[in-house]
Formats: C-alpha cells, structure tokens, sequence
RNA sequence: AGGACUAUAGCUCAGUUGGUUAGAGCGCUACCUUGACAUGGUAGAGGUCCCCAGUUCGAAUCUGGGUAGUCCUACCA
C-alpha cells in the first residue's frame, strides 16, 4: 500500500471494475430488494442534494446486498418538461432562434440533441460517488417503455372516468404559455396597491347614505374590463335596497348586477366586491353560484384582447354576449392596461382612493412571472377518488414515512386533494393520447388506429390533441412503469413493492402522493389489493449552505459533490458559481461571498469522506447547513483508516495468521477488541433498521478511531514487539488484528466502498477469506458467544491505570520520553491479578520501567490518580512540584465532594428512597460510596504529602 | 389564518422508554516529529441544555404559556 492515501487512484479503478464485473445487476437469489431513484432532470447536473440522498440510497442497497437479498436500485433520468423545454429554448435564443422558427419536429429533434449531451453529465457523476445502480436498466421517462405506460396509464384512467377535459380556470404562465398545477405556483408576499374604485348605480338608484355609486376595492384593476356583477353581503344593511339593482360599469358601458352573496366580508373595504368570474378563482365559484356571465379579456400573453369573449359554465362560448373593450386598452400587457385604467378612472374622477396593501402574489416557479387565473380547455385527474386507498395506505401503516410526523403532512394535503391539471401547453413531453374529429368530439386511445377502430370512424379527418402530460403524471408510474408494466409483470412480481423511497420533503406532494395514488390503482396484490409503490418514505432535510441559506444557482451558493471530491481552486469555483447567470449583476457579490467563505478553495477529499459526511449528517431533523469542515474531519478519518491499515499489513504480511489453523492463544486486548466488535455489529444492524445512518457513522467512527487504532492497536505492539511472546501469542494478535480488521472494513463498505474495498482486496487472503470484491461478501453478523464482559472490564482497569499515568504526565509537565515507576496501593485481590496478567500493557502504553505493587508497604512522595479504590503512584523524586500536586489533588477532591453532597442530599430524601426504584436507589448509592472513597483516599494522599514533604 | 419544525460548548450537531459527572467533530490551550498516521499523538479548558410555570422523588427529555427563527398550506377583493 502507498504511504498515503489518495483516494483518486483507487476510486475509478474500483468503480470500473464492480460494473465491469455486472456487481450491480441483481443476484437473482434471496428476497427481492429495491429502490427506484428519483430521476433527476436529464439536463441538469447533481447537487448536493442527489449527493446525500443518493449516498443513503447506495448505503442501502450496499447493506441489503452484503445481507443476501436480491437487490436492485433502479436508475433512470426524468425528462422535466418545462425545465428542459426552457433550457433548450435558452440554448437555441442565443443563436437568434424560437422554437416556433423551427417548428415542434425540429425543436423536439434539438431536445433529444440536448439530452444526449447532457445526459452524460448525471450518470457520470453518479459513477463518481459509487452509486451501485443496475446501469443496464436505466430508464429515461421518454423512452418509449415508459411512454408506452403513459399512454396506457392515461386511457385506462379515462375509460374509468378519472380523467376529464373542461373550459376552468387554470394558473396561467403568461411567459411560459402553458397551464401550471397549483403546485407549481409560488406565493410570494408582496407589496402593493388597492385601488378603490367607483362604480356608478345605473336607473338612479342611491346608496343608504345618499350615494349614486358604490365604491369597490381591487388589486388587480385592469380585470373591471371583464366585472360580471359586484357583491355585497345579504345582511349588511347599507346595501339592502342595493341588490339586485344595476352599476353602470364604467369605461366599458355594460351593466352589471348587484348580488348578494355571503363570501363577501362586510368588514373588508366597502363592503363591495367587484366580480371577474373569468379572472379569479373566488368569482368563479361565485359566478357559478349566481349565473354570471364568464367574460375572459386576456389573451395567452395576459395583453387585453380586442373584445371580451362571453363563455358559459359548460365552456360554450355565447356568440350573443357582447363586453366590448375600449380601443385604447386593446393589445396592451396587462400590467400597462392597469395603469391606463386607473388613470382613465383618476380623469373621470371616479377614483376614490389607492391604498397601501400587502398581498400574497402567485408566481411560476419556472418563469417567475405573475400568475394568471384564465379560462382554456384543460385535463384533469379527478384526484379525489385516487386519494382514498392513498390515505388510508399511510394511515394503515402500509407506507411508513420516516420520521413519522411528515404523515401530517402527507395527510393534510391528501384529505384537501383538488383535481389536478395535467395538461401542459408545451412540446416537450409525453403527447396526449386524444384526437378530435372535425366538429371537436375528443376519442381517447392508446394510437389513432385504436381509436378509428373502436369508433368506427372509417377515414374522417382526426387531428391529435396538441398538449402533453405534467411531467409529474408520468414520473408517478416510475415505481412500476421502470420494471416493465404492462407488458411483462415478471420484475414487478419480484420487486414491487419497491423497499424505500428516498426523497426530500419539498416533492411529498409532487411526487410521492401522485406515486403512492397512480400505483395503488394499477398495481394489485395476489389478493386484489391494491399494491402501494413503497413501503417506506424515508424523508431527508434539505442540504443549505454553511449559512443556512437555500442552494441555488442564482444566490452563486451551489456545490457541485463532484468538486468535494477532486477538490477546485478558489479561482475555478468561482467562475463555476459566475458563470451562464440569468443576472450578471449579482456576480460580483457572488465572487465575494464565495472567496469569504472558501478562502482556500476545496482540497481534494475524495467519494468515501464525502460520503461519510453526507451519512453522519443523516439525523432525522429538517435542515441540514453543510459546513465543509466536517468533510476535513472526515477526510483525515479516511487518512487514519488506510494507515491503520498499513500497519495492519506491516505486521502481518508475510507472518503466520493463522489462516491455515495453529494454536492461537488469545491477548486480553484481543478478547476485548473482539468483544467489542460484536456490539459494534450488532449497533450498525440496528441503526440500518431505523434509518440512523448519523448514529451508524459516529459508531463506526468512533469503534475504528477510538478503540481500534488507539488501543488496540497500541496494545498489540507490546506483544509484537516482546521477545518472550509466543508463536501462538504472536498468531493470535496478528490473527485478531487483521480480521477485525476485515471485518470492520465490510461494515464500513456501504458508506465508504472505494477505501474498503481496496483495504480488503489486500488484506483478504490474510483474513482467511476469498471472493473477488468486498461487494459479494456477507455482512458481518454479531456473535454474541464472542462478548466477553469479563474482558471489557479488565481492559477498562488496564486503559484506567495508563491514563491515570498520562494525566499526571501531563498535569505535572512530565516529559513522555521520561521513564517512570508506577506504584499501585490499596489495591484489592482484582486488581493484583489484573496489574500481573497487563504488566506489559502497562509499561509500554504508560511508558513505565516497571509497575510495582504496594502490599502495606509505605508509599515514597507520589502524585496520585485512582481507580477505583486503588491508588496510581508515581513517585515524585525531583519530577514535581509538592504544592502543585497537592492543589491538583484539591481540584478533584472538591469535585467529588460536590458529587459526594448531591448525592447524598438525595439519598436523605425520604421521597426518592421510597418512590424511585430500588436500582436507580442502589445506583445512587454507590456512587455516593465511590465519591466518599474518591474524598478520603485523596485526603489521606494530601495529608501524606504534607507529611512527606 | 392554520399547521409543522428548530432552539444543547465559540461553530456544526447527537442525546432512544424521564435517573449521565450532559456528549462528538471542528476550533481553542499546553506539550510531543517514539519505527501506521503531524490528514498525527497525549493531556486540558469550555455549557444558566432559549425563558417562565407545572407534573414528578427526580426534567435537556413530559405538559402549558412565552420569546426567537425556519418552513409548509391557505388566503378577503
């Protein structure tokens, strides 16, 4: 092995060789065991995000492998309709074209060009953080397997009615051109203006107090071109006489009604409402309710049309309607049409007032542009039936999801489902199966050849439906769809459901209900039920940044796990964050922020650190700010690993370890080590079960840093390095020493696979163990005939005395090179055993000459630690300072006198005596007896000291 | 408006069913280039567990209230 680790050398090396060798394709044999990816966008690049949920995902599918399942982990890419379509428009606006200059063929060719390209980029970097997926099943949601679910998951629903098409009004993008779900609409707080306007009473009517106008307030003015009615509440008595006469609607000279209706807050404003039922989702209903004519005045751009167009309820226009529009306002952009008519209102002084007003603006979460409420034919899911067995899956405890309480959320959102709009008015996507006939009767069917066919149409002209799908629509068959649905069912019957589905909490609505939904109706049990898509929903935090800030691209605050892992200089990562912005101007921020916060760049920490980080920062919270010196830590514990192993291999390389049998005689330290291991074995099992992967990580950590290389493997060196040791002693660490070893390298494997595999790779034949890769081994298993307490405890009195030594060593400035005697007195029977079975342990690892037991025999001026009952001495002769060592004594005899008095005060407390139980009583006690020997044995020492000197 | 979550060492975070002297990593202090590792070793300092009240023999942990912050859902023109 090379003195120092550098992960780039073996990680590829590795990598290569596991897909190579097909270690990623399911063994055939065992239970079945899956996990379908989250498809991320085919043309974007993994963040840290897919970093950590992809590195859980592989720790999984690692563990459930090495443990005997049949194990697959489904990859794939989603196609991303709007994000993908934007992107290549991006692309293609920068050589002076649109896509309408192409035409919807060329534009789609230019897409699948893109994605060609860009897909490369995704399934790259997951090779660099050793995701085990199976490479030759890997699906793209337009391929035409998955279209073809698609299309068959579409007509089916159809055929049961769970899929309609109606005139509603939809969230509107005005810049993208297509219609969003509610889930893609973004609210944000804004600040804003409420014009109060005047709307004079037509016939000569007057208010209560004598008025010929009523005022109503607005946000959004320019929709009084399409007002129906304005509202008022049945019982306010201001506007009693008022209902059911006219307002003159201003600029358009069109009368409108007054009605009554009891959503209106008489508290609110005037107590007026005016109602736009083609512009807001509240003035639709009420506009239903009422029989109001529906009058639209935007086009797709938002920009005010030549004419209002007057719709009825079912979305038949109403050719006789008329609501003509003002020449000046025509064609204008509605934000422009605001301000026009304000002012046409200022100059007719029928503007009362303008208000401050905070309002929640709806936005796209694509094109950030203001959202418009607007009338067009759209397809719906009737999500309200779906939702039933969904809800009742989770409640049943079918789906778990961890931790618990996203159950609520889950829940809550369900049990208010509203039909969700699944049509897109773009090109890229899965096209929808519908075809119109001339008069625009809709046929639905897998192809137009079915559709001719089942209708009997012979060959009258059919033009297909022009929308596609919500990309969501399609990625919620992903769980079944990838594994061959409808047409061959075979890798259904052995993997779905799928095991986990792992995944942030921002896409529960988005992805995991429509999944848990579209699954249970097609996928049934052998019994009829329906089948669920997973069993659990394992939801992670979101990474932020070391602020605490969301990562995105246009805050310049995104890590690329790829750069983690090489490491890129200051200047390299800068330009990374800078460049191809939407907005140059926040560059120079960026820049700054940047170098302030990565003054150095990122050294190269290589996949296993980062993966390690990613998994010990797994806790079950929300949030998760990345802080890069984690990774450092982490990077260096990689660094202890391989050079444990170094010395692994340097002492046994070569030597008989006992792999071809020889007696093997057992050290304490071995006894101990294996013992522990055994726990240790038995935590990381559990911590899979429950999802720590943060506890499994600091276990590991902790087992390999803090016990195996500081102790153990200091505790094999006296018995190395001693002359008079054994061949059976010598077989039996060396033995012990590299098989613990291998061991820990195969719990480890799930987190770290690169260092462990190439660990094992070396030091397997020494372990006695065979097989091409650490990827095919068992998992190790917990042999509870192996703990040996006896030993744990003999090991915890040896590590006792030794750090007893070196606290006096270093509260006293004692040179570590300088020899000692150590004296042990008041000691018990146990303790002479103990000191004569570890006199070698003691003298190396405390650097002592010899270790002497005190029988009565008077002890010369020594500082002293204890154990127990048992005083450490280290004979002071010239080395320390009698009041130094006599305050230091104070310190510790104040503390246990401190401890001494709580305790006993509560032990005088008749309550606790006679209410707590009689173990926590007893525990208690002790303790109090420990202290009060802590007190008089250090007591005793002082006054010796004062005696002495 | 409703709901969820978070608050523990300078920083980032653990802390299971109430019983610990409240832990880890990083950082900090002192000492140490001994033959796996200075990406290291040894020893150490550092906490009013956000505040108040309650339940309990006993509260970081349970309950109620408050404060601060984050997020989700909905939204009155």
């Amino acid at each position: 092995m090379d003195k120092t680790y550098t992960p780039q050398s073996i990680e590829s090396r590795h990598y290569q060789s596991w897909e190579e060798n097909q270690r990623f394709t399911p063994s055939g044999v065992g239970p079945g065991y899956s996990i379908m990816i989250p498809p991320p966008n085919v043309t974007g690049s993994l963040h840290m995000g897919h970093a950590f949920q992809q590195t859980i995902m592989d720790a999984l599918i690692r563990y459930h492998r090495m443990t005997g399942h049949n194990t697959l982990w489904q990859p794939g890419t989603d196609h991303a309709g709007i994000a993908t379509q934007m992107v290549v428009e991006r692309l293609l606006a920068t050589e002076g074209v649109s896509r309408h200059d192409l035409g919807r063929e060329a534009f789609i060719d230019k897409v699948w060009e893109w994605k060609k390209q860009s897909g490369g980029t995704i399934t790259q970097q997951m090779r660099r953080l050793g995701d085990s997926v199976d490479w030759e099943r890997e699906v793209f949601t337009m391929d035409p397997g998955h279209s073809e679910s698609v299309t068959e998951v579409f007509v089916r629903l159809y055929n049961d009615g769970l899929i309609y098409r109606g005139k509603r009004l939809v969230n509107w993008d005005p810049k993208l051109h297509t219609a969003i779900s509610d889930l893609e609409v973004e609210n944000h707080d804004d600040k804003g203006f409420l014009w109060h306007l005047k709307y004079p009473l037509a016939d000569g009517a007057k208010t209560a107090d004598g008025l010929d106008y009523l005022v109503v307030a607005t946000t959004r003015p320019e929709t009084m071109l399409g007002d129906a009615a304005v509202a008022v509440h049945p019982e306010d008595p201001r506007y009693q006489s008022l209902i059911g006469q006219w307002v003159d609607l201003p600029l358009v000279n069109r009368r409108i009604p007054i009605i009554a209706d009891d959503y209106v807050d008489q508290d609110f404003g005037t107590g007026c409402v005016k109602i736009t039922p083609a512009h807001d989702f509240n003035d639709y209903e009420m506009g239903k309710r009422h029989q109001l004519q529906l009058i639209n005045i935007l086009d797709h751009n938002a920009a005010v049309l030549p004419a209002g167009q007057v719709f009825h309820y079912d979305g038949t226009l109403l050719p006789d309607a008329d609501a003509p529009i003002p020449s000046e306002y025509q064609g204008r952009d509605r934000f422009d049409a605001r301000k026009a008519i304000v002012s046409a209102f200022e100059s007719l002084s029928l503007l009362e007032r303008i208000d401050d007003h905070k309002l929640v603006v709806p936005k796209g979460d694509r094109s950030g542009v203001v959202i418009e409420p607007w009338l067009t034919d759209q397809w719906y899911v009737s999500a309200k039936t779906l939702a039933g067995p969904a809800i009742k899956a989770v409640e049943d405890g079918d789906i778990e999801f961890v931790p618990k309480q996203w159950e609520n959320t889950y829940f809550s959102w369900m049990r208010d489902i509203q039909d969700w709009c699944i049509s897109r008015q773009l090109w890229w996507g899965h096209q929808i199966p519908a075809w119109y006939d001339e008069t625009g009767k809709v046929y639905v069917g897998r192809t137009e050849a079915e559709v001719r066919a089942n209708n009997n149409l012979g060959d009258v002209t059919l033009k297909r439906d022009d929308d596609v799908l919500d990309t969501w629509f399609s990625s919620a068959l992903w769980t079944f769809s990838t594994l061959g649905w409808p047409d061959d069912e075979t890798l259904v019957k052995m993997f779905h459901p799928s095991a986990v589905c792992v995944t942030g909490f921002d896409i529960i609505f988005f992805w995991v209900a429509r999944m848990i939904m579209m699954t249970m109706h097609f996928i049934k049990n052998d019994d009829g039920t329906p089948q669920v898509p997973f069993k659990k929903v394992y939801v992670t935090g979101l990474i932020r940044d070391e602020q605490g800030q969301k990562m995105s691209k246009s805050k310049g605050n995104v890590l690329d796990p790829i750069d983690l892992i090489d490491g890129i200089t200051l200047d390299e990562l800068v330009a990374k964050r800078t460049s191809g912005m939407m907005q140059p101007k926040l560059a120079a921020k960026i820049e700054k922020n940047t170098r302030n916060a990565f003054p150095d760049g990122f050294t190269e920490s290589g996949t296993d650190a980062l993966r390690f980080t990613l998994t010990s920062l797994a806790t079950l919270g929300r949030d998760i700010k990345f802080d890069i010196k984690r990774l450092d830590g982490y990077r260096n514990f990689c660094n202890k690993i391989w050079n444990a192993a170094r010395y692994v291999l340097q002492n046994t390389e070569g030597h008989d370890c006992g792999q071809n049998g020889g007696d093997v005689t057992l050290s304490l330290a071995d006894r101990w080590i294996i013992s522990r291991l055994q726990k240790l074995e038995q935590e990381v099992h559990k911590h899979f079960a429950q999802y720590r992967f943060d506890l499994m990580s600091q276990a590991l950590y902790e087992f390999i840093w803090n016990e195996y290389c500081d102790w153990y493997i200091e505790l094999s060196k006296p018995v190395f390095w001693n002359e008079n040791s054994s061949e059976a002693q010598l077989r039996g660490t060396r033995q012990t020493l590299i098989r613990v070893l291998e061991v820990l390298m195969r719990l480890a494997h799930p987190i770290m696979p690169y260092i462990t595999e190439e660990i094992w790779l070396s030091i397997r034949d020494l372990a006695g163990k065979s097989g091409d890769s650490i990827m095919t081994q068992k998992f190790p298993e917990a042999d509870a005939s192996r703990i040996d307490e006896a030993a744990e405890s003999d090991l915890e009195w040896v590590k006792g005395v030794i750090i007893g030594v070196r606290n006096i060593r270093g509260e006293m400035n004692i040179p570590p090179k300088k020899s000692l005697t150590v004296m042990l007195q008041n000691g018990e029977a146990e303790d002479l055993r103990r000191m004569n079975d570890n006199a070698e342990f003691l003298k190396k690892l405390a650097k002592l000459d010899e270790v002497v037991w005190l029988d009565n025999a008077e002890a010369p001026l020594s500082a002293t630690q204890l154990v127990g009952s048992m005083k450490v001495l280290v004979p002071m002769a010239g080395l320390i300072d009698v009041a130094a060592e006599q305050q230091r004594l104070q310190r510790e005899i104040d503390k246990a006198q401190q401890e001494y008095s709580r305790i006993t005060g509560k032990l005088s407390n008749e309550q606790f005596v006679s209410k707590a139980p009689a173990a926590v009583v007893q525990q208690e006690q002790a303790k109090a007896d420990a202290a009060k020997l802590t007190v008089e044995t250090l007591q005793q020492q002082v006054d010796e000291l004062t005696r002495l000197g």
